[in-house]
DNA sequence: TTCATATCTGTGACCCCG
DNA sequence: ACGGGGTCACAGATATGA
């Protein structure tokens, strides 16, 4: 317990005036809200969410943050903000004139100015000034109206003066809200729904800048561009890209001067001192994570101590220097970092970001245009973007504890303070109508949605208790009342403390809603969770739970806090709920899959991790908020079941990886002697299936994304001085020079797009043939080709997705997929691939597990079935364990694969330009990614690629032979005869 | 309608703990 | 110590009501 910490719990109704002398004697008349205080800030930040768009728009914001008793909102601003809008777009420099206004006197102006300033944070505070800052309690510490005015930084003098200037100048006129509101030019205005950024005044033209020197706003040194402008169309719109520096916006190092920092903070003004670069203090090389990042175990071996980025004592001073530096700095935002957290360096806040954040259900909306850049201030700005980057660099949503594991690490920690029983601060930390948990009513298992929602209502009783402390019935019907006002918002799941013994919870795996879990978390560790047993603790734990339970879909096993026959009684007792079917047989945990049960796809509710987590979200189903508002039968949106009725079509965990089959596809037909008969409508399927999905014109059209496609010149060149040459695999050692190994807005975009490219590709299964071909033990040709046949075509609608594979010629495109389809299936299929079981895992259809064994799959086959089998388990050891566990990896393999020059129908000139264009670009972008995630172990794992790839050709070249010899006579002839009508 | 205030909400610095 | 989660001051946004 903080040592400075847990001080108080301040209920008094009076404001506190904590450190400040002169305002005591103000009468404090007005009923506070209570502010409980455990420490003292030493930092204080500024959390606009709003980007100044330029000097006029922060200056303003100071103006309020100086003088007006609230900042933010529409009616903070008494009458100075009317005049500010109404003549502020016309007279940009309203604010000089006030000031000029108010004193004629340089000094006091200046003094006027600097407060500004102070308040802005281009200056460090000094001790004495820091008590000038308005605390939030002085905010609202406001005696009478007049007062309220001018509540801390001004003098009586001056705010005389104010008042006097401001009644000379002001007029009555439109209304702020209005102002505020409506007449914000509705392009850019985004109403507030919740979840949705804010960003409301970002849109005001860019002002000329008040010709005055402290409005000057340092470019901050040139230095480094730590992040290369935002890919934008030739012409951005003026208005819709968050302008940080300067008007005019120059291009240059994203370190905004503007922020307010205050104490010891990091920043450092540029005249005093260091011209560092004030807010990312870590130049140019921030991007990539250390070179450990994720790497012990597999298998590559550090040089140069790279990988020990943390030992003191590298040989090379550069790079150790180098590395030291990148491991202090935050990958997603280029602050300080504190550590790794959810498996990336990261500082504390994007820490805690992508804790909130990474498993809600609704995908943020950008302000902008999709790419802003992410640093330590503009960070705030576009939630969407940040998240994004955070997958991006690779913190793992996985990672976070679902509310199992939280409710255990709760229990067990109360079960230990009960046995050396320290509580040293009793009525502290836990809520007072949320006493100590008893041990089941801990509101659990619902995954996901839950946990996300939990936090909100303990927020919402955070907030409850910052108020009169004692909580009654009373205070859920108004904070019902408060929520049916908010419909946007997504509501928080209601645990009434009194009327409701098991708040949120369903049982531990047992809802209607627990098939996606289940499948998911099967997902998850499919993909995802090496054995490595990367992390110590935590982690460690996390993964002996969860593994554990997705070996055992049964709800026991010491999983369940509540009985399955508890959990009946507690529906029994709500009105409306029903006892889900499918009940024993889920698993708990996992949270994510909970998110969404509605049973509607979610498109748009993705997330946008690049992570592998990615398909979990797209299968997952949107469970969360629906109804809920009532809290008894709030149990969890869980039995939004309707998804989960029997007839109708399989829901979420029908995430069948058939493209894992790619191997399978190619290798487990045959057996008999119809072979050639076989081979040779196998043949024709396999092409007609490409063409025909070709020609579909359902296939997905390509999003006006430029981002696709050879923005070359955009991208930065791969640090490692590899760069993918035409000139194939040849890679050079690396330059030394400085590097960056951060993505940059363009290449962000451009990932985002070849995520866009495959969505889809994991989808479940629809149910019919395909699936029934899938369950099959033993799979027949025709099956066999059922499955192939949705795969390749999704394979196809991927390709038709990447918009410079239309600028290939139709024979071209055909050739591509021809050649590369079972290149790509078997790069799919390696991250299927656990070489622990030799098999590949697919996720459970309903319970039942269906892994193929590979030696299963090759058994029946011929002797070059054998030969094939070592190569494609050599393939798939070769392949790198990153790589694997990559998704976003994955696909940029396979754009690459796919953009390989082909001689089967032989493609033109033109094609093959395109072509070796496209692969170099994937390559290129992939060995940027990589960097991205590891550094300098990019290049090892980068170099193996060709190898692989060489590998992977020689594979699918021999792929066809297999049917040879295999194939029962008369099979041929039971395929299903559409694969083979002609058009 | 305007404005003061209350409330909701996301952020991030600090903290606790296994 | 590391890296999970928890806490809560803060401040912007929004709702409410005089
Ligand atoms: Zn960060
Ligand atoms: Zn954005």
């Amino acid at each position: 317990m903080g040592t400075n910490g847990g001080e108080t719990t301040s209920v008094s109704m009076e404001t506190e005036t904590n450190e400040n002398p002169e305002k005591v004697e103000e009468p404090v008349v007005r009923r506070k809200r209570v502010t409980r205080r455990r420490h003292r800030r030493i930092h204080s930040k500024n959390n606009c969410l709003t980007p100044p768009n330029s000097d006029d728009d922060r200056l303003r914001t100071c103006f309020l943050i100086m003088y007006t008793p609230q900042c933010g909102g529409t009616s903070y601003n008494g009458g100075y903000m009317d005049e500010y809008y109404r003549q502020g777009n016309e007279n940009h420099d309203f604010f000089k004139r006030f000031c000029e206004g108010y004193s004629s006197d340089e000094e006091t102006r200046e003094e006027i100015y600097r407060d500004l300033q102070l308040h802005y944070g281009t200056q460090p505070l000094s001790s004495n000034q820091q008590n000038r800052q308005i605390s939030s309690d002085e905010q609202s510490n406001v005696a009478s109206p007049a007062t309220s005015r001018v509540t801390t930084p001004v003098s009586d003098d001056e705010f005389l003066k104010i008042i006097e200037y401001t009644e000379q100048n002001s007029r009555p006129v439109e209304s702020m809200s209005t102002l505020s509101q409506e007449r914000r030019p509705s392009s850019t205005y985004i109403p507030r729904t919740g979840w949705e950024s804010t960003n409301t005044l970002c849109s005001l033209e860019p002002l000329p800048l008040p010709d005055h020197k402290i409005f000057k706003f340092e470019p901050a040194t040139p230095q480094t561009g730590m992040f290369t402008p935002p890919m934008h169309s030739p012409q951005p719109p003026p208005t819709n890209q968050p302008s940080y520096h300067n008007f005019d916006d120059a291009p240059g190092p994203s370190t905004l001067s503007w922020e307010r920092r205050q104490g010891q903070s990091t920043y450092r003004f540029p005249q005093m001192g260091t011209p560092d670069d004030p807010v990312i203090h870590s130049p140019p090389s921030i991007g990539a994570a250390p070179g450990m990042n994720g790497y012990h175990g597999s298998g590559v071996k550090l040089e140069e101590g790279i990988g020990a980025c943390g030992s003191p004592d590298d040989g090379n001073m550069d790079s150790s220097e180098e590395s030291r530096r990148r491991q202090k700095t935050c990958r997603v935002c280029g602050d300080h970092a504190t550590g790794y957290n959810f498996n990336v360096i990261t500082c504390e806040s994007c820490k805690a970001f992508f804790r909130r954040n990474a498993l809600r259900p609704k995908e943020f909306k950008c302000p902008y245009s999709e790419d802003c850049e992410i640093n330590s201030v503009s960070r705030r700005f576009c939630q969407k973007c940040r998240l994004r980057k955070c997958f991006t660099v690779g913190m793992k949503k996985e990672w976070i504890l679902n509310e199992e594991q939280l409710r255990r690490r709760k229990n067990s920690r109360l079960n230990n303070n009960g046995s050396s029983n320290k509580r040293p601060q009793p009525g502290h930390q836990m809520s007072p109508q949320a006493p100590p948990q008893q041990p089941h009513q801990s509101p659990i298992p619902h995954p996901g949605v839950a946990v996300y929602q939990q936090q909100q209502h303990q927020q919402q009783q955070q907030q409850q208790q910052q108020r009169p402390l004692t909580i009654n019935p009373m205070e859920n019907n108004q904070m019902m009342h408060h929520m049916q006002h908010r419909p946007n918002v997504m509501p928080p799941l209601m645990s009434p403390p009194v009327a409701q013994p098991y708040p949120l919870t369903s049982p531990v795996g047992s809802s209607a809603s627990d098939s996606p879990p289940n499948r998911s978390l099967t997902m998850m560790h499919n993909g995802e969770k090496s054995p490595d047993g990367y992390d110590p603790n935590m982690m460690a734990h996390r993964i002996s739970q969860t593994s554990l339970s997705s070996n055992r879909p049964k709800m026991d096993n010491g999983q369940v806090v509540l009985s399955t026959e508890e959990y009946k009684q507690l529906l029994a007792r709500i009105p409306g709920a029903q006892v889900p079917g499918l009940m024993n047989e889920e698993e708990p945990i996992n949270k994510r899959a909970a998110y969404n049960c509605n049973g509607h796809p979610m498109p748009a509710d993705t997330t946008p991790p690049y992570s592998n987590a990615m398909s979990d979200m797209s299968l997952s189903r949107n469970n969360s908020t629906s109804s809920g508002m009532q809290p008894l039968t709030h149990v969890n949106g869980t039995h939004s079941s309707m998804s989960e009725i029997p007839g109708s079509s399989v829901p979420t965990q029908s995430h069948f990886d058939i493209a894992s089959f790619g191997m399978g596809i190619v290798t487990a037909t045959g057996g008999g002697d119809a072979a050639e008969e076989m081979y040779r409508k196998m043949n024709t399927f396999y092409e007609r299936c490409i063409q025909s999905a070709l020609d579909s014109p359902e296939s997905q059209e390509p999003k006006p994304l430029d981002a696709m496609h050879h923005q070359k010149p955009e991208y930065m060149a791969p640090n490692h001085g590899f760069p993918y040459q035409a000139d194939p695999y040849n890679v050079p050692p690396p330059p030394e020079r400085n590097i960056n190994y951060q993505l940059n807005a363009a290449e962000l975009k451009a990932l985002d797009a070849v995520r866009e490219a495959f969505f889809g590709m994991d989808d479940p299964m629809e149910q019919g043939r395909q699936m029934q071909s899938f369950l099959k033990a033993n799979k027949s040709p025709a099956d066999i080709m059922n499955i192939m046949d949705v795969t390749m075509r999704r394979f196809v609608k991927v390709a038709k997705g990447v918009p410079a594979f239309r600028e290939v010629s139709q024979e071209g495109k055909f050739s591509l997929l021809k050649g590369g389809m079972i290149e790509m299936l078997t790069v799919r299929g390696v991250t299927r691939y656990d070489p622990t079981t030799n098999s590949f895992k697919t996720p459970t259809i309903k319970g039942q597990n269906v892994s193929v064994n590979v030696d299963d799959m090759f058994a029946k086959l011929n002797a070059n079935a054998q030969a094939q089998k070592a190569k494609c388990l050599e393939f798939f050891g070769f392949f790198d364990e990153e790589i694997k566990k990559n998704e976003l990896a994955v696909y940029l393999v396979m754009l690459a694969v796919l953009f390989s020059v082909r001689v089967d129908p032989p493609m033109t000139e033109n094609d093959v330009r395109i072509v070796q264009e496209q692969h170099n670009h994937f390559m290129s972008l992939l060995s940027r990614y990589l960097e991205s995630l590891y550094g300098e172990q990019a290049r090892r794992i980068f170099e193996r690629l060709p190898k692989a790839l060489g590998m992977l050709n020689d594979i699918a070249r021999n792929a066809g032979m297999l049917f040879m010899g295999t194939v029962r006579s008369g099979e041929a002839e039971e395929l299903p005869g559409e694969f083979f009508k002609i058009k």
